[in-house]
RNA sequence: GGACGAUUAGCUCAGUUGGUAGAGCAUCUCGUUUACACCGAGAGGGUCAGUGGUUCGAGUCCACUAUCGUCCACCA
């Protein structure tokens, strides 16, 4: 980027650095009035742009892509807030830094909001047709993801629009057939009958996650098929037992042992007749219910499981649905499951079949996009099966992607979720992949009507049949699972199957940073998508953030308008910087956060604060102090080596928590800097006869790199005010410098804030108005020349009449004594004097002295204590037994001489 | 049922190799002195959930208990 560039695109607030006056810098900081135009200058500026660049490190963070239904919501917020802190700084590094932003078709999703949307017109869209329907799809997503984009850029996120992609694209779906075709290849992928999870309102197949369990009261029935079955089974969905075709046991259960393997041929409601063969399993609890389990294959993943477990077994071979797509229990009177479970009960109840009903607590699944309940039903669907080797890497997906993260390819922060990653991959079994919608990739085979061979599963849409040349072939209606497509978006978003520089030089990306909440929906997918596909991890970190709750600890919901925070309402009223900081201060990573307005409305001051404190440097400076080049010669005086060296420590300090993703923290390192330290002292001193416009400037320049990741906006504002020509996006991030480290002046200054600070404090305790001076007498002992050079900061500070200062000197009668550090400090109060209160608060100073003295000394008199612990830990408590005992002597010389005076 | 997390000031939360508790907000007192009232100065407020253990020393490590929460499993 060429810093002549920005000229041309002047449009941000024509504030220009040269002869500013109050006016022209506002008071306060408005954000709304700057954001937009930094925004814009950046992006047209190509600052936001990354190359493929062999000599620069490259970071890459792929930008979890935003679902198409619709508009930003906290939870993408904080995803923003914290990925773009991170490529800020590693851009300020010095790295090659790409974001690739980008946008999910979530095909379910997706699908339900039009068809609400139709809805409302009274049109379905079995009344469209596929080919209308997708195109109302197709219209309703662009509308969105130009919404998205929009509100992407409101945060401030410094990601790569030139790169910007969707999971339906051209690249990332020939990157979806590839796969798909590959795993086909390979016998992973594979067409089978099996129970599925079924939503009967989305009539779409939903993979075992996508399920949400939900507590919920019910009713455990014990009953008989008819009166010829010689024991009870027990059920909580007597429907379903239209479709049982065995009764399991435990194979030591005595109580069935003369029945095992006998079949019952019974009339059950509705006369249907069955036949139930009694069969061995270990998985049954002969404690539960009745110890007989009535077996439902076509309803149940367990059942199933018994199912193939059994499969030489005639009890359980014949599966039927008795429950269709609709939730139609159709072996039945053709209603719903409910109506059908009423009259089953019933016609058990009336022909005395029931031996009781008893009310539980049990698990309903429902569907996690609608929340309608799952029947799990039978149905012929594509899986990926995650069990089997594959051919020539003598290993599993499953194998392939737990070895990813416990063989150290891939960090999981904070730590905790690498358990829960492995426990989970663990268990995963068969991922259902296809969903009976329209929206999304179709599933890229065919199958020939004329030959009915094998299906063809082809990249291309084929011409005919490759078996007998028909070109009667039709494809499958169905289409994939959005997350297999999501499965490949760290690199079907740069290229694949194409061998690019760019997948060759940003891949595997760098972070991948996203919530908890979908650790195992996308998390866990590209890991073994990717492994599978390049043999190489999709990304080398993960950090996982929490979820933005309300005030009162509950998920944030549109349904709850009042504790729900729209994010783009914030920025309106706050200002991005500020709703960036109320995101990612005050948190720990992988922990949940509480967001409220006022916490917002808090980092909106600070963000006032930056402002200020730099239109006080603004006002206080020329333009030629402006234009100096900082020198390690400008720093003269104490206080300015006590700045410099707080400076470098805050950036040691920082940076270090920055890399290891302690935002939080290095955040709070900088606020606290900039607020007290700079804000609250150097600034306060620099009012006064110790201005030193090189040392303000370059703390503040400083101050501001730092804190850019965080609140990019105010300091871009900032930045062009300084005189600056290139953006501060692009400055290099602040180096520790060793040079700057003063620790000896460092430290006294810091017993001149304690003087003041004491000042102030006794002048409060005795209720002085503090607009009133007074004067004082300092004994200043080895801090007398400093004490001198800070006289004029001191009785501002302080707000004293007149400061007499002495190396030593007798105590002063008819005065307050304080003591800070080494000094004595003597208020002389004349009329205002009360020997009562001072011997009180004395006795008071004393009391806490001792107390504390006493600790420590217990410590030191601990012989194993000052064996054991670091010499530096002992050093310390000697340093401080010391300091206090002088302290205590002090005092009790002058409540006596006080005593003393009060008798004469 | 299994696993994990949390419990620290009135509220929201920090506290990263164990060294003797912090921030913001709120409360109280005072104050518009050449950035900022979206401010400044000062104050009060915590036996760090409980019990025990390891240690010279525990908010921090270990065990158990209590309460709350999350995830996984799904007993029909």
């Amino acid at each position: 980027m060429k810093p002549t560039k920005l000229k041309s695109e002047s449009r941000t607030p024509s504030i220009i650095m040269n002869h500013l006056t109050e006016d022209q810098l506002p008071k306060a900081y408005d954000a709304s009035k700057f954001e937009n135009d930094i925004y814009a200058k950046w992006e047209s500026s190509g600052a936001f742009k990354a190359k493929v660049n062999p000599k620069k490190k490259p970071f890459t963070v792929i930008m979890p892509p935003p679902n198409a239904t619709g508009t930003l919501h906290l939870g993408h917020a904080v995803m923003l807030a914290l990925e773009d802190i991170m490529v800020r700084y590693h851009r300020m590094k010095g790295d090659e830094t790409l974001w690739l932003p980008g946008t999910d078709h979530a095909a379910i999703a997706t699908q339900n909001r039009v068809e609400k949307n139709l809805a409302a017109r009274n049109i379905t869209r079995h009344d469209l047709g596929r080919e209308k329907f997708l195109k109302e799809v197709e219209a309703f997503v662009e509308t969105s993801k130009t919404t998205i984009r929009n509100q992407v850029r409101k945060m401030g996120s410094s990601c790569d629009w030139s790169r910007e992609s969707y999971t339906l694209d051209a690249g990332p779906s020939l990157a979806v057939r590839t796969i798909f075709k590959s795993m086909f290849d390979d016998g992973l992928i594979y067409r089978g009958n099996r129970t599925v999870n079924w939503c009967t309102r989305c009539q779409s197949t939903l993979a075992d996650d996508e399920v949400d369990y939900k507590e919920a009261k019910g009713k455990l029935y014990v009953f008989k098929y008819d009166k010829n079955f010689p024991f009870e089974i027990a059920t909580t969905r007597p429907e379903t037992k239209l479709g049982d075709t065995g009764v399991a046991v435990h194979p030591d259960d005595k109580r069935f042992k003369k029945y095992l393997n006998k079949k019952f041929d019974v009339v059950f409601a509705g006369g249907k007749k069955l036949t139930i063969e009694v069969f061995p399993d270990k998985s049954i609890d002969p404690a539960f219910g009745t110890g007989a389990v009535g077996i439902t294959p076509a309803h149940s993943h367990v059942d199933f499981e018994m199912y193939e477990r059994h499969a030489g077994s005639k009890a359980v071979r014949e599966i039927k649905n008795v429950i269709n797509e609709q939730g139609v229990v159709t072996e039945f009177d053709n209603k719903s499951v409910k109506e059908t479970r009423e009259e089953v009960v019933m016609y058990l109840e009336l022909n005395g079949l029931m031996k009781e009903v008893q009310d539980i607590t049990h698990n309903v699944g429902s569907c996690y996009r609608c929340g309608t309940t799952v029947e799990i039903i039978l149905s012929t669907q594509w899986f990926i099966d995650v069990d089997k080797k594959i051919p020539g890497r003598n290993k599993t997906l499953k194998q392939l992607s737990i070895d990813a993260v416990k063989k150290g390819g891939i960090e999981i922060l904070p730590e905790k979720f690498e358990k829960i990653y492995a426990h989970w991959m663990g268990n995963l079994h068969n991922w259902c992949i296809s969903r009976q919608i329209w929206f999304g990739h179709q599933i890229p085979v065919w199958y020939c009507k004329d030959c009915k061979g094998s299906p063809i599963v082809s990249i291309e849409t084929p011409s005919k049949c490759s078996a007998c040349k028909s070109k009667n072939i039709t494809q499958d209606p169905d289409v994939l699972d959005t997350w297999f497509s999501a499965g490949l978006w760290t690199f079907s978003t740069l290229g694949w199957p194409k061998k690019t520089k760019e997948l060759e030089y940003f891949h595997p990306t760098s972070v991948l940073e996203t919530g908890y909440d979908i650790l195992f929906f996308w998390v866990a997918r590209m890991i073994l998508m990717t492994t599978y596909a390049l043999g190489e991890v999709p990304f080398k970190t993960v950090y996982l953030h929490g979820l933005i709750r309300t005030r009162s600890g509950e998920k944030m919901s549109k349904s709850k308008p009042d504790s729900c925070i729209d994010p783009l309402d914030m920025i309106e009223k706050y200002g991005a910087d500020a709703l960036r900081l109320s995101m990612v201060i005050g948190g720990a990573p992988g922990n949940d956060t509480r967001l409220y307005e006022e916490k917002i409305a808090g980092y909106r001051n600070f963000v006032n604060k930056i402002w200020n404190a730099s239109r006080f440097i603004l006002l206080n400076v020329s333009t030629e102090d402006l234009n100096k080049k900082f020198s390690k010669k400008d720093v003269t005086s104490t206080a300015d080596k006590w700045i410099m060296t707080r400076l470098q420590l805050l950036i040691k300090d920082s940076t270090k928590h920055i890399e290891k993703y302690n935002f939080s923290e290095a955040g709070t390192q900088i606020y606290d800097f900039l607020w007290n330290e700079m804000c609250n002292w150097y600034i306060e001193f620099s009012k006064g006869e110790h201005k030193n416009p090189a040392v303000l400037i370059h703390a503040l320049k400083t101050t501001l790199k730092l804190l850019h990741p965080f609140v990019p906006y105010v300091t871009e504002a900032i930045w062009s005010m300084l005189g600056e020509k290139k953006f501060i996006m692009l400055e290099a991030w602040p180096q520790y410098d060793a040079g700057l480290i003063f620790n000896a002046e460092a430290k006294k200054i810091e017993h001149i804030y304690t003087a003041i600070t004491s000042i102030r404090k006794t002048k409060s305790e005795y209720k002085i108005d503090p607009v009133k001076k007074i004067d004082a007498t300092i004994y200043g002992g080895a801090l007398t020349d400093l004490i001198w050079e800070k006289k004029e900061a001191i009785m501002r500070l302080g707000n004293l009449s007149n400061l007499e200062i002495a190396k030593k000197g007798e105590p002063i009668p008819q005065a307050l004594k304080i003591l800070a550090g080494p000094m004595e400090i003597y208020l002389p109060l004349q009329n205002m004097f009360n020997l009562e209160q001072e011997l009180e608060r004395i006795t008071k100073e004393k009391k806490q002295i001792s107390s504390e003295l006493a600790a420590i000394n217990g410590r030191l008199g601990n012989q194993s204590f000052v064996a054991n612990a670091p010499k530096e830990v002992v050093a310390q408590a000697k340093e401080q037994a010391a300091q206090l005992t002088e302290q205590l002597e002090n005092l009790s010389t002058h409540e006596k001489s006080l005593e003393k005076a009060a008798k004469m």
